[in-house]
DNA sequence: ATACATTAAGTGTAATTACATATATTAGAA
DNA sequence: TTCTAATATATGTAATTACACTTAATGTAT
């Protein structure tokens, strides 16, 4: 490492790379683990709560892969994890037969419910450690990195 | 989501884990895409650092695990890969032949100084983007959240 | 010395992921 | 219409991961 200035101060944000990078690999760890009481894995769990802010709309394949968390090219076999447990249903529109129309079930909002409980106190928990405006802040910054700084190698 | 202030001061926590597993997903898989040019994933590149940082000193599989991004049980499979790409070499230690003795090949610090060239220009566009103290500020909150809030999880 | 616990590394397996590709449907141009 | 491009979803695959388990070596109490 060299001691110049400016390598010492862009050190500080490599390390903040790292840092979201690791965090967010051990916070996905313990989420799952979280889940796994209510057979979900975190993935499934943002799709349902995508799905209940819809509020009785449906949405297509695309229309979640975009609002997910994670964009990968596996929504339709997430989805298919769903069905099979009843939680979405998956029919084709009338409209686009290439489209599907998706929607949450009532056990699907049923156990949504029960997690509310769950989310709600790791919240409560969470507002003891960092403040809204720190977590505000901090969100700032990690939005900056990543519509300045990543978002170009996504092209497409 | 309920309309007392509490909640609403929780949501921005909330916002913030799910914002630090969102962007530590992607930043993940631009960086694999980054180092993909150079056949190495950002684990292995990471291993590769650390070993650098233990400047000829060779370390341990638990070593390199306890000092990695990523805490799977997977060491030994990563440095397997790195053995065959002749990135590291493994040898048994004498004094204790349960353990390895892990180090970096002439070949595996090339790459890195190689490498040393794109991170440097990332570190210098980061640097445009968050200043050091905005970085040591989110480090400091992503900190305190895993540590206090996260960690107790991952009891064993 | 013997037995048992602990530590270190490696392995088996099912699930997940990234990436490329395939299939089906619709939109639009000639 | 007919051809081609674009869109929406699904699938094949190789690699990776989480997790449980195994194997081997060492430490320690008796």
């Amino acid at each position: 490492m060299s001691t110049h200035k400016t390598s010492y101060t862009s050190a500080e944000q490599e390390k903040l790379v790292m840092n979201i990078i690791y965090s967010g690999n051990l916070f996905n760890l313990v989420s799952n683990r979280l889940f796994k009481p209510y057979d979900l894995t975190i993935q499934q769990y943002n799709v349902l709560r995508i799905l209940r802010e819809a509020n009785d709309f449906p949405l297509s394949i695309t229309d979640i892969g975009s609002k997910m968390l994670d964009r990968s090219s596996n929504v339709s076999r997430l989805i298919d994890k769903l069905v099979d447990k009843s939680l979405v249903t998956r029919v084709e529109s009338k409209k686009d037969r290439r489209k599907m129309k998706i929607m949450v079930t009532e056990g699907g909002l049923c156990l949504l419910k029960d997690i509310d409980v769950l989310i709600c106190e790791m919240n409560s928990d969470l507002s003891q450690i960092v403040s809204h405006v720190e977590a505000r802040d901090a969100n700032k910054i990690i939005n900056k990195i990543r519509r300045l700084h990543f978002d170009k190698y996504l092209k497409k």
